[in-house]
RNA sequence: GUGAUUGUAGCUCAGUUGGUUAGAGCGUCUGGUUGUGGUCCAGAAAGUCGCGGGUUCGAAUCCCGUCUUUCACCCCA
């Protein structure tokens, strides 16, 4: 701490005991859930060439636009991937056929160059799923349900579901020109930024934090107005087969979802504890361009960060989910540590998590690192117990103990 | 990129208007006679005061830079 030699690169961080429990819980627990939906995992690169982001995400996004860790190490331009899509995209792509109908699920690190603060690091870490396909309001709501039963898994309260649209990209257009022309005679009471983004993106306006931008956009109509009958049927759609599932959703035509490749469903999961990033994951249906092909689906991310954060404030703790203390051998003179080593071998090769000193130490400072290490159980072996073919073991929390034999002692572990 | 904020032993923090060998609590280690932990008692180890410059007779303390922490904008999971 004291010395930057030994600290990690700004807004990565080391990650260890106890929370390192938690993320082993929620990733063995993501796997099996994922697996009851039927989708596989997919492992792609952390680097893939920058084009393969560029492409999928649209360079003039703020992700590809400034925020990428990329270099040069010889002809290609590499990029480390700052979210899970796009090299997926790029895997299911080269499947052919059987990529358009793909379920795949990753998890792993991902890295943007960005100002650390709460939720959000330069290195973080997602789960994320894409089940590639034609547009169909089942499968999104399929996946919106997946993600509630990951949350669920994880044991996750508190958190909100808000579905949107974006419509088809026939709508844009409209969209975008009918809310321009709502907000163009309320143009004096937004705010600088918005005054800008009216022009330069418009549905940014809709989702500004500034008060007056809200009183603002809450005079005017919703995007999903200005959108085609037949992409309005396409929520209505989701929504029911949502309530069909006992998923509960609030429709919320303010979500703005950034990445430009979405069409139709997006959803976020926001929950409170989280601060200003309170978005611990979201989703959509997209329709990805690699080059002269297209790729249609539906998926979404979770945010590992973001979800221990929600999880926490749900008293969830990396303690909770600790493994079993196991074991402590304590050992009283050469050969008794010679003995001990052996014995441990092989009730660890049963499973049994053992630990013991390895250096010559008097049993007092034994004792107490058996003490420290939470082993309900220590075994206690010297020459005495040598030559009998006994062992000592002295439970912790009673502070009893009873000899017993040796091979009784590894049959019964 | 913008605006704030933080940095003193392993941890949590004191450190008065700049003034001798920088402190506490917790933790760690060692003891309190033969082979017994968690309580108690005694003792010990442990700090380039984030780093680099500057001002000064003298800087943990003031100034500048830099790295880092945390938070917000922005963006997103």
């Amino acid at each position: 701490m004291a010395n930057n030699e030994f600290q990690s690169l700004q807004g990565m961080s080391d990650i260890q005991a106890p929370e390192i429990f938690l993320w082993q819980m929620m990733e063995e627990r993501a796997r099996a859930v994922f697996n009851s939906y039927s989708y596989d995992e997919l492992r792609t690169p952390i680097l893939e060439k920058l084009s393969v982001f560029q492409r999928s995400l649209g360079d003039t996004t703020d992700v590809v636009k400034k925020e990428m860790y990329s270099f040069k190490p010889s002809k290609h331009e590499l990029a480390m991937r700052p979210e899970g899509t796009a090299g997926t995209m790029r895997h299911l792509a080269g499947r052919g056929e059987e990529g358009l109908n793909a379920r795949v699920f990753y998890i792993g690190p991902m890295f943007r160059y960005e100002r650390p603060q709460a939720g959000r690091k330069r290195q973080f870490h997602q789960v994320g799923v894409e089940a590639t396909g034609e547009p169909n309001p089942l499968a999104d709501a399929e996946a919106i349900a997946l993600q509630k039963s990951l949350l669920d898994a994880w044991g996750l309260t508190g958190s909100k579901i808000q579905v949107s649209t974006r419509g088809e990209p026939s709508d844009r257009q409209p969209v975008a020109d009918g809310l321009r022309a709502a907000l163009q005679p309320h143009l004096s009471d937004l705010c600088d930024d918005c005054q800008r983004r009216i022009d330069e993106n418009v549905l940014r306006v809709i989702d500004c934090k500034n008060e007056n931008c809200q009183k603002v956009v809450d005079q005017v109509p919703s995007a999903i107005e200005f959108m085609s009958d037949a992409s309005r049927a396409y929520l209505d759609q989701v929504i029911h087969a949502l309530e069909n599932m006992g998923v509960e959703v609030t429709v919320n035509p303010k979500l703005i979802r950034g990445l430009d490749y979405y069409v139709h469903t997006v959803w976020e999961i926001s929950h409170s504890a989280l601060g200003a990033q309170d978005a611990l994951a979201g989703g959509g249906r997209y329709e990805i361009s690699l080059g002269k092909k297209s790729v249609p689906g539906v998926g979404f991310a979770v945010g590992f960060e973001r979800a221990i954060m929600a999880l926490n404030a749900c008293g969830i703790e990396g303690e909770q989910f600790a493994p079993d203390c196991g074991l402590w051998l304590v050992s009283l003179g050469e050969s008794a540590l010679t003995e001990n080593m052996k014995l441990a071998a092989e009730l660890r090769s049963k499973g049994i998590r053992c630990g013991m000193e390895l250096a010559a130490k008097s049993m007092k400072a034994q004792m107490r690192k058996a003490n420290r290490s939470g082993a309900a159980k220590v075994i206690i072996r010297g020459d005495e117990e040598i030559e009998k073919g006994t062992v000592m073991v002295k439970d912790m929390a009673e502070g009893t103990q009873e000899e017993i034999n040796l091979e009784e002692l590894i049959r019964d572990a």
